[in-house]
RNA sequence: GGGGGCGUAGUGUAGUGGUUAACAUGCCGGCCUGUCAAGCCGGAGACCGCGGGUUCAAGUCCCGUCGCUCCCGCCA
């Protein structure tokens, strides 16, 4: 070993002791007679000195060494005077009088300070992404996430699960998320497809007997990205066979709630996790992710005022469509600048416009109120326990748009008036999903989680004539407006399978030729099993506070999927492409 | 596929259409024996992402394009 001890463990008790450090140089310090280093590596930091007068060589070493130069140092541990003690340091205490010093590596100056936490353009990060990697904050955040997956490996396997590795080279189906694929040497014109996740392999190891099965696994998907989504991400992928909704969400809940205490014991959660239903979800928080941090309920004013004079409230009678509202509170003195910014946010999630009523000390404002009645103020205000000082914000729309625009200005309200507790987690599940999406451009069903989800038992009889009303046994674990996995109990009954296949449109021949060996296994005696998929990426997000995963992956990649470091993609050679049997097609023919 | 934001010394930023593009920090040199964002003095460093256009004159206005980013669609 070059170093006998690292650069974050020296301590009081070490003083006398020769050590030998080597790292990198944070800063160098040059007084013309004394110079100091700061050393660093993976456990911290340390000031080293050396002196003209004990070590003329190491200093005059000392004098040449530059930033992020990997040096050696040998040299005696000793107290620091009392009044330079640094209490921001864990090794404040000390500091080690060099007696040698090498240089093990010079280095160039880098492009942006590795020391320090100032902002760098995230292209020039990526660029150097292992330069970005010696910072504090990804050193702390790639850590975390090694705590993270550790703790996981121990409870899965405390819990009697064992790890099984799946192939990453399998069938495409058409289904869900945009497959990678990669196309096959061997077979001329076919394709195999990279997994979206291990799903139908983790159910095939129920129908194997293994019962209890995880999987620290990465996840292919190509779609575009989000700050939350990544083409390719980690999942911990788990299934059980012989168990019920309520085993699994209470071994999640036991999963996270100990992870928690275990990892960033600072950080509060909810316990118990509330559950709540989709439908409930989307009528209290308009979103089947809420964040569960803070209230600003959503209130549904319908019933109240579809009777109303006014044009915009009435003219949701009958059609199905909502009056809903939400409370900002101290907002009544929102400029009309900052209105107008309030409903091009309703706007842009499909509302045609938003009411707002501002509850000043000089009466109600707001344009619409010269079209409510006195009864209908005071209807509103009881319905919203609006007070002196709130805004109220009502959306009329049809349910789907009126959440999900009502759902974006909580959010808005959230971040512009610091509503939440950063160190608080709040997870949550929602459960009774619905079976089916109705898909408006290919006029069909849709599996709402997947095809292999189990309906709940007591809607079978529906099922076939009104999908819409079919809730499924699919649950997702949210936190703080993410969702953090999602998971179902699963068809093992291929009559049942067979039936939503056909809900679904797809033919007896389709069926067989993309879930034949699926439907083949399940008449093998499958267990009824079912499971849920963590996402490790979010899940270490929340836990470090950051609000992007690409600061929990070593390596991300941009929002248009490219490695700015390697450069990837890149073109191949011809031959490459010759023995795969492709063509690059001109994309303007 | 669509919409918004950003792009100026190595880095982070400032910059009413008008002289030689400014500040901080980093970098280089000098001085300095207890600093820890060390200090003091001096110096170098930018054709303002790229390409067009408007104008007597463009970092600044317009169009296009590239890159990064946020959002909608998409994400079984």
């Amino acid at each position: 070993m070059l170093k006998t001890h690292t650069c974050g463990e020296l301590r009081p008790e070490h003083v006398g002791q020769e050590v030998t450090l080597a790292g990198w140089v944070n800063r160098q310090r040059d007084h013309g007679g004394l110079i100091f280093i700061v050393l660093r590596d993976r456990w911290g930091v340390t000031q080293v000195v050396a002196s003209p007068d004990s070590a003329p060589e190491a200093h005059a070493i000392a004098s040449e060494v530059r930033g992020e130069f990997v040096v050696q140092v040998r040299g005696v541990v000793r107290l620091r005077p009392d009044d330079q003690v640094n209490v921001d340091w864990a090794t404040g205490h000390i500091e080690v009088e060099a007696r040698e010093i090498r240089v093990l590596n010079t280095s160039r100056t880098p492009p942006f300070y590795i020391y320090e936490e100032s902002a760098v353009d995230e292209a020039l990060r990526l660029r150097y992404r292992y330069l970005d990697l010696r910072r504090g904050r990804m050193q702390r955040n790639l850590i975390l996430r090694h705590e993270v997956v550790q703790f996981i490996r121990n409870f899965m396997d405390a819990h009697d699960f064992i790890e099984i590795e799946t192939p990453f080279l399998f069938k495409s189906t058409p289904e869900g998320a945009r497959d990678y694929l990669v196309p096959s040497r061997v077979h001329p014109g076919k394709f195999y497809a990279l997994p979206q996740s291990p799903q139908q392999l983790k159910q095939l190891l129920m129908v194997a007997g293994f019962e209890r099965y995880y999987q620290v696994v990465r996840c292919f998907r190509d779609e575009d990205l989000r700050g939350d989504r990544q083409p390719e991400f980690t999942q911990l992928d788990l299934e059980l066979a012989f168990v019920e909704r309520d085993d699994i969400l209470d071994l999640i809940e036991e999963l996270f709630t100990q992870l928690v205490r275990t990892v960033t014991p600072h950080r509060r959660i909810l316990s118990p996790f509330p559950r709540l239903s989709y439908a409930e979800a989307l009528d209290r928080y308009g979103s089947d992710k809420p964040d569960l941090r803070f209230g600003m309920e959503l209130v549904d004013l319908t019933p109240r005022l579809v009777e109303s004079g006014f044009r915009v409230f009435n003219s949701v009678a009958g059609s199905g469509g909502k009056i809903k509202g939400l409370v900002a509170p101290g907002c009544a003195d929102y400029t009309r600048r900052e209105i107008d910014e309030l409903t091009e946010i309703a706007k842009k999630h499909g509302a045609q416009g938003l009411v707002t009523l501002a509850f000043r000390s000089d009466g109600v404002k707001g344009p619409a109120v010269k079209f409510l009645s006195e009864s209908e103020i005071a209807t509103i205000v009881e319905a919203t326990g609006a007070s002196e000082g709130d805004l109220v914000c009502i959306v009329v729309a049809g349910a789907a748009v009126a959440a999900a625009a009502l759902s974006a200005l909580r959010l808005t309200f959230r971040d512009r008036l610091e509503l939440v507790d950063p160190s608080l987690l709040a997870f949550g599940f929602v459960l009774d999903f619905p079976m089916y999406d109705w898909d408006e451009d290919e006029k069909r069903w849709n599996a709402a989680h997947h095809p292999f989800t189990m309906p709940r038992p007591y809607d079978y009889a529906s099922m076939a004539s009104d999908p819409q009303a079919v809730l499924s046994e699919a649950y997702d674990l949210v936190c703080n407006g993410y969702e953090l996995a999602s998971g179902s109990i699963r068809i093992h009954d291929p009559q049942i399978q067979s039936d939503v296949f056909r809900i679904l449109g797809y033919s007896e021949e389709e069926a067989q030729a993309r879930f034949g060996h699926m439907m083949e296994a399940f008449s093998y005696g499958a267990p009824p099993h079912g499971g849920i998929a963590p996402g490790i990426d979010r899940t270490v997000m929340l836990l470090a506070g950051e609000d992007n995963i690409r600061e929990v992956i070593a390596f991300p990649k941009t929002t248009q999927a490219s490695d700015l470091m390697a450069d990837a993609p890149s073109p191949v050679t011809e031959r490459q492409l010759a023995e795969l049997h492709l063509r690059i097609v001109d994309k303007a023919s």
